[in-house]
DNA sequence: CAGAATCCCATACGATACTG
DNA sequence: CAGTATCGTATGGGATTCTG
């Protein structure tokens, strides 16, 4: 099974089950895990978009964070970035291969948590 | 496949592939991907574990910051806490039903990030 | 349209010290 | 041992303005 597989490979890297504080893992995967990060590369499983369509799909990012999330991931292999020397200009963002492998992992939580935010949110009280 | 009926039950709740802003899957997504977050429930697969074993694990992690996750995790249903009053204190965080679904999901991202984390710091610069 | 530049703030986070 | 309290800083992030 899939799961299992991938937490076997986990133990064998880390016996200690998590990651060593100077890792580059650690790095990844705050790049990853940003608050726009998640939104953005699974946005893009739909398919390459345009900047105006990131902005209306990952709700209420600011054309700075968009900017600033875009490029972390596009330097690190995530997402392409097509730009069209057209007047006006035209820049599609999709995802690379290795953006696709990742965000096929990100697919399931996203999922999971939209389906169990209102009941995990009612236990706690609403805020934080 | 697993991950194609996730994808499904995400189009189906969110026809624009991300959450609405307002959403409180947002608000548990950035409890679930916060820093400390990942690292603490991914720990906890390895079954129930002390404070201090969880400071040593989770490499790098202040006491304030432990704290405060383990509370937000606690709060929202994900992490048991069982003080036994003892003297010296013993307390035991744990997975809830709840956390070990969530995990479950997460292992895998680490997994991967860990085994490609060199190659997707290599493309880009280290820092940042 | 797709950004870059600037300013500013909230808070996430860390370091240290203290305690039941 | 398992925390809390306090303080200080870095930076994630938003609002606004400007531009090719």
């Amino acid at each position: 099974m899939l799961v299992s597989r991938h937490v076997t490979a986990l133990r064998d890297q880390f016996p200690d089950g998590v990651f060593p504080a100077a890792c580059p893992s650690r790095v990844v995967l705050d790049h990853v895990t940003s608050k726009w990060g998640v939104l953005i590369l699974v946005s893009l499983t739909d398919g390459p978009q345009r900047w105006s369509d990131l902005r209306r799909r990952a709700q209420g990012v600011s054309e700075k964070m968009l900017a600033q999330t875009l490029r972390t991931l596009e330097r690190d292999g995530f997402v392409h970035r097509d730009a069209q020397p057209v007047i006006p200009p035209r820049v599609d963002y999709s995802l690379t291969d290795r953006g696709e492998e990742l965000a096929a992992l990100l697919v399931p939580l996203l999922s999971w948590v939209a389906a169990h935010a209102e009941e995990v949110l009612e236990s706690s009280d609403e805020s934080r």
